[in-house]
DNA sequence: CACTTATTGATATTAGCGTATCATTTGCAA
DNA sequence: TTGCAAATGATACGCTAATATCAATAAGTG
């Protein structure tokens, strides 16, 4: 027979690297930590990971979008405004919702928060 | 003498049109609640009033930048999945910053709702 | 091994958003 | 009213991010 995915050095080179990696990466990361990836195939890799849910995407305003593992249940984002890395925040808050005006039905929320790094803030 | 910004029907028209609305704009809304006035000329006014602090950006991840007047105090964003309307939220959360990891400097804090607005949930 | 076809990747192309150009219009002071 | 510099606006251009192209490569089955 023939159909399906192959396994492929590209591909497991950028598993590995969202496996490794506790923060969301942008493509350009993805394809410097993945080493002898090209773009398209960074691109495409990706896309495919979203479509099955192994990814999901992380969007910061003003920023590349990045992505990271799915599955991590809810959590939030820390900018550094220094290195320009996303880390993870665990947690949220209770009344996030409550915040909205009266009539407004919230179905999703983010918080983001911008500073420095445990590692830029030495 | 000859120094000086000029008044102008669309500098007129612009301002007009962020001091009526109580939420913020996209450029384009701007050009169509303007009314005759160009995106080179919309451009130049935002950047002009964003030079003197009289508008404030605010972005939305992977929504186009929007601008408000300025001075507003501290709050946050809800965006309508529907209208794609973006509006002011009051008030704010006591323990942001609280969420960070340890040794993480937290400067500033972005909190965005996303949902229905009340046009749009009825 | 041999062959079929998915995959790769350099690059062309597209799309979205903002700035630069420059001829024309228009404030506004004398 | 006149004159000049500021302002306008249609559009060309530039930038960044992502997709499409297509010849070359390689996975994996028989």
């Amino acid at each position: 027979m023939s159909t399906g995915a192959r396994k492929t050095r590209q591909r497991e080179a950028i598993r590995d690297v969202f496996e490794r990696s506790e923060r969301p990466l942008t493509i350009d990361e993805l394809v410097d930590a993945a080493g002898g990836v090209g773009v398209a195939t960074a691109y495409r890799a990706v896309a495919a990971l979203l479509k099955e849910a192994w990814l999901d995407t992380v969007e910061i305003a003003g920023e590349p979008v990045r992505y990271e593992r799915a599955g991590k249940g809810h959590h939030h984002h820390f900018a550094c405004e220094k290195c320009e890395r996303v880390f993870d925040v665990d947690g949220c808050l209770e009344n996030v919702r409550k915040l909205a005006p009266p009539r407004f039905r919230v179905k999703a929320h983010a918080v983001t928060l911008y500073g420095l790094c445990s590692a830029c803030a030495r």
